[in-house]
DNA sequence: AATAAATAACTGACCAGTCAGTTATTTATT
DNA sequence: AATAAATAACTGACTGGTCAGTTATTTATT
């Protein structure tokens, strides 16, 4: 009559909980937006209970910004490292970075949470410094970095920086996010849009030949 | 003791309602988003009651999908007559269509409307299928005109036309949506960034000269 | 008086965050 | 090696607050 009187409830794992809650938490923001995520489907998702989600992360804004950190910062290590070193041209070096991003939009969930960052973060200032000061200066800085580089070598016209990164980011980031939104229309379809917008971006770029 | 007993305490204005409803929703929709804005808050700029609105829609989103065509449906009006009309260089037309961008997105809520749209519309499906049908299909065919209007006449060179127009739209749409959640970063700054991005995308659409 | 317009008060459902109590694990004692 | 005491991890049940939408009633208009 009483046959799980032995078995255990549940099992102390300090070192995982963290990892395995924020994973959890990656599928339900990406899913369902920040406000509109519960934390009890987080804590169900990753096995324990809501109070749990409370011994290892202050509130719901702070498991995501958690989330954040852990995804942005490996891949900006990775093209800050790049950049340090490459010695190729920077239309190549260009082209390479837009690939990659390409392949980040389709296999990880960073557009989705652009999208949340985007959309929800002037309900929670938290949320929005903290990506702005660590996700969008810091993305601006690389490409930026990118765009010096070539003028600075003649390969690239003299041009408003900035709007550089932004001619050549947005279109990526936004398309992505609109997939994200409305389903696979015609009109944002990937498979032409990654090529014909690098193609875009070289033409934009491209320091006048000499006359 | 009981000075305002003669006093009006509302009137009726049937007419009046469905347009002051809209505006207060417009106002509360732009600085909160959809799901966080009150529908009593809303009322209360209106000046009615929470229960006068649902006399006038039928529930929140109804109300947002027809502050969206209202606002939407006379831009679009005006740019299709000028399409059908224009004559002039495709250049030009294109200058001139981004200029109206600008102005819109520097005069109009439309940025705060599209950002609640990006970010919203995943919890929202009736928000979100009136909007791709009424306002993404729209604008893409619009911009996609002035592209194969230019292709057709050998003003720009033959290109994807729909990553055209996400390389023409998408930085304007996003300068805006992020201006409009980080606040003036320097990076964003509208002023170089409008002319620089005509400047990229006309030469990213021009024809190649002949050799 | 009849009716249309508007409201005030209410309901039901939701959910972040809290906390008292329970269970697993470790450490000390014999 | 057995067990008792102490500690740390975890949970269930609750609270306080929010808000879309509804109902019963009041007020204006004809």
């Amino acid at each position: 009559m009483n046959p799980s009187s032995q078995e255990q409830k549940w099992q102390r794992r300090k070192e995982d909980r963290p990892a395995e809650i924020m994973a959890a938490g990656l599928e339900v923001f990406s899913e369902r937006g920040f406000a509109a995520a519960r934390l009890e489907d987080v804590a169900e998702v990753a096995g324990v209970s809501k109070a749990t989600i409370y011994l290892y992360f202050e509130s719901k804004a702070d498991l995501f910004a958690a989330i954040v950190r852990e995804i942005a910062t490996p891949r900006f290590d990775e093209i800050e490292k790049l950049l340090d070193s490459y010695e190729g041209s920077s239309a190549e070096l260009l082209n390479f970075v837009i690939g990659k991003l390409k392949d980040l939009t389709a296999t990880t969930p960073l557009p989705s949470l652009a999208k949340i960052i985007l959309s929800e973060a002037s309900n929670f200032p938290e949320i929005r410094d903290f990506y702005r000061d660590n996700v969008v200066e810091r993305g601006f800085r690389n490409i930026g970095r990118i765009v010096e580089r070539g003028i600075a070598r003649g390969e690239f016209r003299p041009c408003n920086v900035n709007a550089a990164v932004q001619a050549i980011a947005f279109p990526i980031l936004l398309n992505t996010i609109a997939r994200n939104t409305f389903g696979e229309l015609p009109q944002l379809d990937p498979d032409g849009f990654f090529t014909a917008h690098a193609e875009f971006v070289m033409r934009g770029l491209a320091a006048d030949r000499e006359a």
